[in-house]
DNA sequence: GACAAATGATACTATTTTGGTATCATAAAT
DNA sequence: ATTTATGATACCAAAATAGTATCATTTGTC
């Protein structure tokens, strides 16, 4: 079972190599040679991370990707959520459908009491106690 | 994400299903008819509980399966890791190589104390929690 | 003993999620 | 204009999850 799956991962490293290389703009290019990502994987991360306002982009030759916020802002809960969707670990089998399944229901009320834990913690871990 | 995955869920389901029908044997015609599980899904579920010795088998006519031990004693841990593996959150992209990332090893880290918390979690809840 | 009703073992298939590629459009520096 | 970047998006491959199918074996009943 994986917490943080590949491209959030890649993306961490990503934003943590461009967090010490502060303010300078960043190209896939150096990316890519520096970290060994799959350049088309990784050109598809960063997009993400620009729509969600994590990185600003400039096009152009010369052009690349740049931190928007600063590195204590980004939270490791953000950028699950921005690769793995919103952050649930007791997604009921029967969602929509009337649940028949009162049992596994107080497994995910029990469940969800760990889900909002983890939640939290995560958010409290940021890229900037990464690069320490 | 799903901490649970639906064979585990399943087997939550059958065993607090015979956890009500203490002590009786059960086949699996009577569990899919009240449980609504696919029936040779449930059978190879079953039967990895009967080699995990959560249940007895009681082959030929008139058997089926049997409850060993307490419900007490059976935690959502152990059905997980029987059905979803070793339980852990944090697995490193580059196992058994060297890992190149110690960014990615800080986060792990971390994730490691989640786990370790939640792992814990898991283990004090059992089908006599969830049957209640 | 034959038959029916159960599980044991195991190989196979289908679906979903994850991890990528490929391609064309667009923008900006030279 | 050309080159070097990203934007958008459709497509493809691999792995994990979910489920089927089939034959062997055991045991109770007639």
């Amino acid at each position: 079972m994986k917490l943080v799956t590949r491209n959030t991962d890649y993306a961490v490293r990503a934003l943590c190599y461009m967090a010490h290389n502060k303010k300078r703009i960043v190209s896939v290019s150096e990316l890519v040679s520096k970290l060994k990502i799959p350049r088309p994987f990784l050109r598809k991360i960063l997009q993400a991370l620009h729509k969600n306002n994590i990185l600003a982009s400039i096009k152009g030759q010369g052009g690349g990707f740049q931190l928007t916020s600063k590195i204590d802002k980004i939270s490791i809960l953000k950028l699950i959520e921005i690769f793995q969707g919103h952050f649930k670990l007791n997604e009921c089998i029967f969602k929509g459908i009337r649940c028949p399944n009162i049992i596994k229901c107080r497994l995910n009320k029990k469940i969800g009491k760990i889900e909002k834990r983890v939640r939290m913690e995560l958010k409290s871990i940021t890229l900037e106690d990464l690069i320490g």
